[in-house]
DNA sequence: CACTTGACGACCGACCGTCGGTCTGTAAAA
DNA sequence: TTTTACAGACCGACGGTCGGTCGTCAAGTG
């Protein structure tokens, strides 16, 4: 084999690029190490040159996509004009026009995440998610606090609360993906939309704001997102 | 090494046993199939007679920890002078009892099972639990709501969502533990302390009660717990 | 009733393939 | 010449398989 030699971090970037494609499409567990270094042509040798273990591979991809999801809100946090509410709804807005935007990706990357015996690969991303949104997540609650809009005791535990709030719809969103194809399809996307609002409430709830302060979702918006190919 | 034939069911069971033992003490990857059979002297084939993969192991584990979980509150969820609240809160001061009952054990185990490196272990108890104990809520607060004093538009849903609270936290608890036997031993089992009355002020929320209606923890639980040898 | 027989299933343990990780060496860059 | 990036043969451990063996127990036999 001829010996390509690149700059660090491209060869880097290469090697997630390629372990993110083979994860979201078999699974951390069913995707090996040969796999990833075949899919790019390079060998052992080189792979354990910029990851220490396999595991690091996880760490790099979910640092990798948790540190670019908060880039693309930047803008909304650093804008001084808006209060904690309107900040914290156009935070979820921005979210869920990233996720129709890219809809058929996530809803394939769905497909593969939500299987059970994907179980790690789902919350080690959501670990790194949670783990970057956390302080964002907080420093809104905060100043809603001084604001007097937002009833909490603690920001950081309300933030804490509500990121996880995201992993209790795991199996929801699970049992749709299941109902894929068959004649439930519409019922449980509809069931899943229902649990996405209540989880809104919940959150207005914990927040101390009155029920449906926070659109956590918009109409269309499961459905754009499940049935997207 | 000579045969030894058992009851199937005893059998699974002391295999159950030893693997549970070591789970706890290494958890669930560092330990090996070989070990659990080394450790209660049966043989590879053996082993895979009465289970079909290592996986099998933890299904086992988790399906027997969740039931008889369950089975110590039956007469609670069948007791019918109770009203809702009152169920729910004798739910959760016998969960609370269980757990200082057997502290030390319980503590010995959390060392092992938050850790990082086994969250695998820890998700899938926390999966077991909820499966577990969903529908037991679920009845919970479908009383509740016909009692009118739980304002909640989906049981089910609720239900879900306050089990998963316990995994959120999970950080917080992992940071008490990292902080045992340090200067700020104290301190974490205070923030944890109040981390975890605010869940329950969360639950009040959800459940549209006013705050403090349930008792999450009660006066020296949290301490009681985290300081068990 | 004592004894043999035979089938079934619990159990043995040598063996295998795979996979994560290591090590020595080498070509390219600095 | 030194350092860095990469090659690829190799290793040990681990999960899992497979043909075979031995205990158990019920039915048959005298």
């Amino acid at each position: 084999m001829p010996r390509v030699v690149k700059r660090p971090d491209d060869r880097r970037n290469e090697i997630l690029d390629a372990a993110q494609a083979l994860f979201f499409e078999r699974g951390y567990e069913r995707t090996t190490v040969n796999d990833v270094i075949a899919q790019i042509g390079i060998s052992k040798g080189g792979f354990y040159h910029h990851f220490s273990a396999k595991e690091d591979l996880l760490e790099g991809i979910t640092a990798r996509l948790a540190q670019d999801a908060v880039a693309r809100v930047r803008d909304l946090l650093e804008d001084p004009s808006l209060d904690a509410l309107a900040r914290l709804n156009g935070f979820l807005a921005r979210s869920r026009q990233m996720k129709v935007e890219d809809a058929p990706k996530l809803r394939a990357a769905f497909d593969v995440v939500f299987r059970p015996e994907n179980l790690v690969l789902y919350h080690r991303i959501n670990a790194a998610s949670i783990a970057v949104m956390r302080p964002v997540l907080t420093g809104i609650i905060a100043q809603g606090k001084t604001e007097g809009v937002f009833a909490v005791p603690d920001p950081e535990a309300a933030a804490e609360i509500i990121l996880h709030l995201g992993a209790s719809t795991h199996d929801a969103v699970a049992r749709t993906i299941a109902a894929t194809g068959t004649a439930d399809e519409d019922a449980a996307i509809e069931a899943l939309d229902q649990r996405l609002r209540f989880y809104g409430v919940a959150v207005d709830r914990i927040l101390g704001l009155p029920d449906g302060s926070i659109p956590f979702v918009e109409p269309g918006f499961t459905r754009a997102v499940m049935t997207a190919r």
